[in-house]
DNA sequence: AGGTATATAGTCGTCTTCGACTAGTTCATA
DNA sequence: TATGAACTAGTCGAAGACGACTATATACCT
């Protein structure tokens, strides 16, 4: 399972999904996906919208219908799914919700040199990283809140907006009891950690112990 | 912040990590990583580390010290860091520990494409990742626990597979109850998300509502 | 002695992805 | 009525990332 795509970029299942439901121009993709806050799940990107426009028809997926010109504008290519394209949209579809597949983030990568900075300052950054949680996590669930009633949207229509902030949520709880164990003591001897830093700069060991591979 | 940089790729800060610590060629880089278990955290590419250690060079952050052959192997040459180099570390680094980002996985995409399966369908695919967030987690748990007693290295020197785990719990979790809700009609009434699919297969609204925007 | 699996140490070409740019249209406003 | 912002609808070139491939050395097995 899970062999390669001809067409891989997640851009390229909305792609799928909004011909799903009709036929239309890229354009029109992207406003749709902004009215339903799907960009905020899936990065959209007009440069990458064309390309991953062109692989699917390429491979058979869409085929473009027609073109029309409205006024003076440049012309606008219609496209529709085709057979292929449908299996295709409900294949990748259930691997996504089947396979948890590992993500790497930018945090992970700050966290696997934390060795590299001297524990007060960790403790400074990672604090103000809260901060900015809290914030961020307080705005999102608003908005959540309020689209919920606004428009008396189920939830089904939100349920990756709640997935994003649940993993938002787990981070901040996550971080603060991170900050208390650094404090603490309890990541390694504060002072083996200063240690790292003491000769005019240099460290001796970013990355730590010699042998680990978990 | 969050100014553009010019090697943007996380493996750049793996590499320049690693000659902060002392010079060496990219072969050696990479066994280094895997010994401490940074190819969890980074990703982690042949071609992607010679591309990216060629932009750093490039960007005057690395510097080929020497190059050395042994016996008729292909020669290698040995890089060390910079004074721009150590600074853009330690900028970077403090970039990604104190400033959250948004982060796009898959998961994310799958589930706002959710209406696209009937519900039975999307409980079932859900009960699966399930099973396979339980096996991996189990399985992520006693590595990091015997990597810890095995070789006593501090946690300082395992928080980015601790900070992977809690990820995946949180998931475990939160698909966990997601499943219950669907079943029990709390994410929308069943019945009108399975009439989403009932004119032979075709949906007649994969996106939902017309006007979210969350 | 021969075969093969694994580790070493990369190169190459292709496909993807992105940022920057173009260019016409509509609308408010001074 | 000129002017500048925001919206519409993309194109293009360059860089980035990846998979597939190459080639030697060494250890192990039979």
């Amino acid at each position: 399972m899970a062999s390669k795509r001809k067409v891989s970029n997640p851009l390229a299942l909305a792609v799928m999904a909004l011909l799903y439901e009709r036929p239309m121009h890229p354009y029109e993709m992207v406003t749709l996906m902004r009215e339903r806050g799907k960009h905020e799940s899936v990065r959209l990107r007009y440069s990458s919208l064309y390309s991953v426009v062109s692989a699917l028809e390429r491979e058979g997926l869409i085929v473009a219908r027609e073109t029309v010109r409205d006024g003076r504008r440049p012309e606008r290519t219609i496209y529709g799914i085709t057979g292929a394209g449908r299996e295709e949209f409900l294949t990748w579809l259930r691997e996504l919700l089947r396979e948890p597949v590992k993500e790497y983030t930018q945090f992970a990568a700050g966290l696997s040199f934390l060795p590299g900075l001297p524990p007060e300052e960790a403790v400074a950054l990672l604090e103000e990283r809260v901060r900015r949680l809290e914030e961020e996590t307080g705005e999102m669930r608003s908005r959540l809140d309020s689209a919920a009633e606004q428009f008396n949207l189920p939830r089904l229509f939100l349920v990756e907006s709640e997935h994003e902030l649940m993993l938002r949520e787990a981070e901040l709880g996550w971080v603060r009891v991170l900050v208390e164990e650094i404090e603490a003591g309890e990541l390694g001897s504060l002072s083996e950690w200063r240690s790292l830093h003491s000769e005019r700069g240099q460290m001796s060991a970013a990355g730590g112990g010699e042998e680990k591979d978990v």
